[in-house]
DNA sequence: TTTTGTATCTCGTAG
DNA sequence: CTACGAGGTACAAAA
């Protein structure tokens, strides 16, 4: 990884035009070739950047970016669309490059695909006697999370999201909707589960005779197999 | 903006949990406390970070962790919500604090917002004597991009958007039967207009009688005054 | 302020 | 390989 600090002026031009004025910025050279230009504020996304795969080529400037004072012009080409972004180089204050190695990559834990595996393994969450009919089950619209029947016997379609707000209830609603014509389904009621509801959701699922559940990810997790655990 | 290169483990708790196992990576700092971590590869999204608002503290490891060769940790904790990055120093090879000063700021060109300024101002790019009864059109169920009228005095419902997808076209059909509940516009008919539209965008609007439009951007913005264009 | 919609979205995963 | 959904989404404009 290569990492310059330079007065640089930056253009991009591809899926949009861009333009950065003359500043002082980090630029990042990935091993891979990409580049990212960062400024010293904002998130973690960087100002501009080219995106792999690609290729960088360092130019002497023109007579007239010369006169203006630029050192060096890098152009970032991509390889598979001709999105490309000129970087003109003022003033270099620093230049290094650091060799890192590959990197062992992101363990993750607690998104909404972790959620449904545990609510599929412990569906009793929902009432004791309900039982899994199957996770993803097919409509002609999407899967639904969960198909499962309450101790009733009754279907039961459950939507599962990490947060639950208002577009869920419709997906949810759809679903319902449609696994009602199958008559050896219906009647099929909805339940919605979420670690956490907003109150416009919850709302408009009471109103459509639809079951809110908020879900405790933390005691799910606790009674699961710790030795399947990440860490 | 301090840029350290370190040997180093990284643990995240907030929203999720994740954790990145000891390699040598990049620690970017900002100036207003956010903290970034990249690997020498992948896109412009660090492998971790904190946003700002954030306060990092750097302490001394506990004898455990000592042991384990951890030389300091960095904890990074953000000021609104409890989500937390803490980086275990192993090894710092590269340690560098550079004074960028305030970004300019980028500026953007090519938008939808853009695209639909320079269709409202040329219509007659879907057909001569067609005129412009307004941009944002409302409806009950938000503004329709552009209302018009074709040659023949018929009303059309536009809808711009950079690339055709299915629901853009899945919005223009509510629209176009909202309009027709309105005796003073109907007949209404649709036209669905972007720079590139989808296989199965256009397949779907066929099929409801929307017409598609590709618009070539360059050449609208060519026409367009050179004075109102931002460099 | 909160809500809404776009993005050079990125990133995973299923088909 | 494409299509689709989720995101610690980020970001800006509108309400």
């Amino acid at each position: 990884m290569r990492l310059v600090i330079a007065k640089c002026q930056v253009d991009y031009a591809g899926r949009l035009t861009a333009h950065l004025p003359l500043a002082t910025r980090l630029i990042m050279v990935k091993a891979d070739g990409s580049v990212l230009v960062h400024s010293d504020g904002g998130s973690y996304k960087p100002l501009n950047w080219m995106s792999p795969p690609c290729t960088l080529v360092v130019a002497e400037p023109d007579e007239e970016a010369a006169e203006a004072g630029v050192t060096a012009v890098w152009t970032v080409q991509n390889s598979k669309s001709d999105d490309r972004l000129v970087v003109s180089i003022h003033e270099v204050l620093h230049d290094a490059d650091h060799d890192l190695g590959v990197d062992p990559g992101l363990v993750k834990d607690g998104v909404e695909a972790h959620l449904q595996k545990l609510l599929a393994e412990q569906v009793e969450t929902f009432g004791v006697g309900w039982r899994l009919v199957r996770r993803e089950y097919p409509t002609p619209i999407g899967p639904v999370d969960l198909l499962c029947r309450d101790d009733a016997g009754v279907a039961v379609a459950v939507e599962v999201k990490r947060r639950g707000e208002i577009d869920g209830v419709e997906q949810l609603t759809r679903y319902v909707e449609l696994l009602n014509r199958d008559p050896h389904l219906s009647p099929v009621r909805g339940v919605f589960a979420a670690q956490e509801i907003k109150p416009q959701a919850r709302t408009l699922a009471t109103d459509r005779g639809i079951t809110c559940v908020t879900v405790d990810y933390d005691a799910l997790r606790g009674v699961d197999d710790p030795s399947t655990r990440l860490f």
